[in-house]
DNA sequence: CGGTATCCACGGCGATACTG
DNA sequence: CAGTATCGCCGTGGATACCG
């Protein structure tokens, strides 16, 4: 982290491209609760509960194909379809909660930095 | 990470809080920039390269909103206004960096099975 | 059950012009 | 120099309905 430069064009381009599959709404809660073991598809959305069917959809899509989580699919009726993390997957977990960890003991300062700040302004 | 329930209600909703800061398209690449040191506006503007003026004024407000970074003006004429990261604003740089080097590490990974999942679905 | 298809509202974000 | 104001595009994400 020395030098004065600190090129963009090519690592923060990396980090932004992880970062906004990272950042979207719903990517993190799901690769949390994958985090515990393989779920199916109505027990995710059962278990997180604001979500809706489209999202989930396409955020297990998303993490897919950026090989997070693997689909299995149970050809019975009714189908089944198993979601799980990857080897890339679990490590993914580790900055991430590391960030997760960081941002529970903080939110307290960062709520209070708001509420100063909105009073200041308003 | 044992019990059964893993309650998102109060925890995960502080994580998406922090998330939807840190997961937006320039903050962090302002808070990179912020961590070698205080910046003016036009430094930043013109150091970050594709930041239009609105969003880095929109980005650098959230920051402060969120105790991340002071703005300091000089009524100097013409204005000068100084960017600078917190105490606060430099503790997240540490898992946000964590991450940031986790992306780099794994990009090539990433981008293979993307690869391999477009080829697949075609 | 586990999707896909369609429609639509909202907000993020850029471009441009103006101001103290 | 460091913003604010306004406009308009477009992607995200929700609601709903239908399908294998």
């Amino acid at each position: 982290m020395k030098p004065g430069h600190l090129h963009p064009t090519e690592d923060c381009r990396a980090v932004s491209e992880v970062l906004s599959r990272v950042g979207d709404k719903w990517t993190v809660l799901v690769v949390q609760y994958l985090g515990t073991g393989p779920m199916r598809f109505s027990e995710l959305k059962r278990t997180i509960g604001g979500i809706s069917q489209k999202m989930l959809t396409t955020t297990l899509r998303g993490l897919e194909r950026d090989g997070f989580v693997t689909r299995t699919v149970f050809p019975t009726i009714p189908p089944r379809v198993d979601y799980e993390l990857t080897e890339l997957g679990q490590e993914l977990l580790t900055p991430v909660r590391a960030l997760g960890d960081w941002a529970r003991s903080n939110i307290i300062r960062i709520r209070e930095a708001r509420e100063r700040f909105d009073e200041t302004v308003l």
